[in-house]
Parts: C-alpha cells; sequence; structure tokens
DNA sequence: AATAGCCATGCAACGGAAGTGCATTTATTT
DNA sequence: AAATAAATGCACTTCCGTTGCATGGCTATT
C-alpha cells in the first residue's frame, strides 16, 4: 500500500484512500476494466467519483483508455515507464467475443505505419477481435 | 440509381427506395458516417428505420463499421470485391482530432500480427488519430 | 491553533446513442 | 384478391458518460 501510494505521487496524483484501493483493484485484474466494473468493486463510493479517479489516472498516465468496440470504455494499467507515446508503449490488444474480456497485448507494440502525406498520427487504439486463449481451448 | 439497385442485389439486400437513398449518400461521402449523419440527411424518415437499414447493411456487407472512439459509431461503404476479411480486405482508419472526421484508409490494410499461442483472431479494429490532410496545414 | 482555501467526494440530474416491442404499411407470392 | 412476409414508423427503455452544485476533509498560511 506504501507502494501504491509512492507509484501514484511519481505520477503526480495526490494519493487518496478511494484512489488507492482503485489503483489496488486495477492490479488485481487481468483483463480490462470499465467503470461499472469498478462501480460494482466498491458499491460504497460513488459513481462519479470513481468516474473522476479513472479520467485522473488517464491523464496523469496512470493508466490507459481502450475502445474494445463494446460501447463501454476500459481501462488498464500504464506498463513502468509507459508515456503513452505511439510506436514506443502503445500496444495491441484483444478483446474475446465469447468470454468479452478485453486484455493488453502489451508485448505487441504497434507497428509503424506510413500514413498519406498530410496525416499526423498522435494517438492509437488498436483492438483485435476473436476467441482468447482460455475460450479457444473448449 | 439503376446500378445501386444492382449492388445491393448483389448483396442479398432488398432494394426499397430508402436503401438506395441512404446507399447514394454513403457514395456522396469520403468520410465514415455516424446514424445521427445519415438521421439529419433525412429528416423525412425516422430513425429507427435508417438504424435498421445500417444494421442490415452492415450484415450483408455493403458497409463496414468503425469504433473511432468518439462514442458514436460509423460506417463506410465497403470496397469492391470486400468481404470483410482480416488481413485482406480490413484495413485502417484516421480520426481527426480537429475536424472530427474519420476516413478510411483502404490502401493500408492491416499488417500480419503473430499472436500469442491460443489467441484466434478474425476481426480488428484500428483507428489512428492525429490530425488529418486537411487539418495538418493550417 | 484558527482560518481560509483548495481539492476530493457525493448527490442529482441531463443528454446522447443504441436498442426493442408492437402496430401499421408496403411489397411479394400464390 | 388473399395470404404471407418484409419494411417502416412510433413510443419507450436502457446504458453509459458527463456536468453542476453542495458538502466534507485536508493543507497551508498566518
Amino acid at each position: 500500500m506504501e507502494e501504491i501510494e509512492n507509484i501514484l505521487e511519481n505520477k503526480l496524483v495526490r494519493p487518496t484512500a478511494m484512489r488507492m484501493l482503485v489503483y489496488q483493484y486495477f492490479m488485481g485484474q487481468d483483463a480490462a476494466v470499465s467503470l461499472t466494473h469498478v462501480e460494482n468493486a466498491f458499491d460504497k463510493a460513488d459513481r462519479t467519483t470513481l468516474y473522476r479517479t479513472l479520467k485522473v489516472f488517464e491523464e496523469k498516465g496512470v493508466v490507459h483508455q481502450i475502445d474494445d468496440g463494446t460501447g463501454t470504455k476500459k481501462y488498464a494499467l500504464c506498463e513502468p515507464g509507459c508515456n503513452c507515446e505511439l510506436e514506443q508503449d502503445l500496444h495491441l490488444h484483444f478483446h474475446c467475443a465469447r468470454c468479452n474480456e478485453t486484455v493488453c497485448l502489451t508485448e505487441h507494440k504497434i507497428p509503424h505505419i506510413n500514413l498519406p502525406e498530410g496525416f499526423v498520427a498522435e494517438d492509437a487504439n488498436v483492438v483485435l477481435k476473436g476467441l482468447c486463449d482460455k475460450c479457444s481451448e473448449k
């Protein structure tokens, strides 16, 4: 818990009790989580607070947002040293059509893409869809 | 207009007046359009009808859906011969942060990606974000 | 230690977009 | 022309994201 406090402070996020708990929750997840997920995990806390917590986390580079095509935004912890830079930090995501989970493929960075003249890319969202390792076994 | 009728019939979509008009509208666009866009273009038609038109178009491979991260689903005409197959038909998309338009980069197919053991990809959504050619000039 | 001010939290409400059930109209088939 | 099927229109719901405002707690400054 001390550790979490340090991480948040390093990211210039004031380590309130709530924020530390949310961070801890993120650490226990291996799939990306939505606001609703967090909400269910913290019955007592208000939706808005959690919403803003996620927003602050995203702005300060604690988590990154993933748009997996389900219509619900998901979030996952950034890797240590991540700066959310295209081609350096940004990685692929995988959404499983069966279990509906979205996971980070942190080993798979986004390959360089030659864009047409005039296009300047600064961010990217890459989601592959199909069956994940757990679901394809069955 | 005759041509549109043929295209729809080839895709096994019954060419009603409404559907042909919507298809025509799509042809006149160079950016991806949302349901709201179509709605505004056809004041007289009901939202639900347009909604279901887009749904049928998507199911029958007339258009493909793009999730550009704005929270609003967008649609664009499929290329001739498109089967919406990964690595053959699927291409990149670009969302401009300034003009808020999303365009297809049909020349840029999705590169092959080696997934971890057990993952089976069947679909993909790739969106690059930044400034488009029109907006980066200024 | 008291006070002022800032930031986080909680409550209520709004708005956009997607989606569904059912009635009605239009088209197709026999 | 009747029977069937498909498309359209209307009303309503739900989900998610978001914002405004009031309250509470921590910090800093004196």
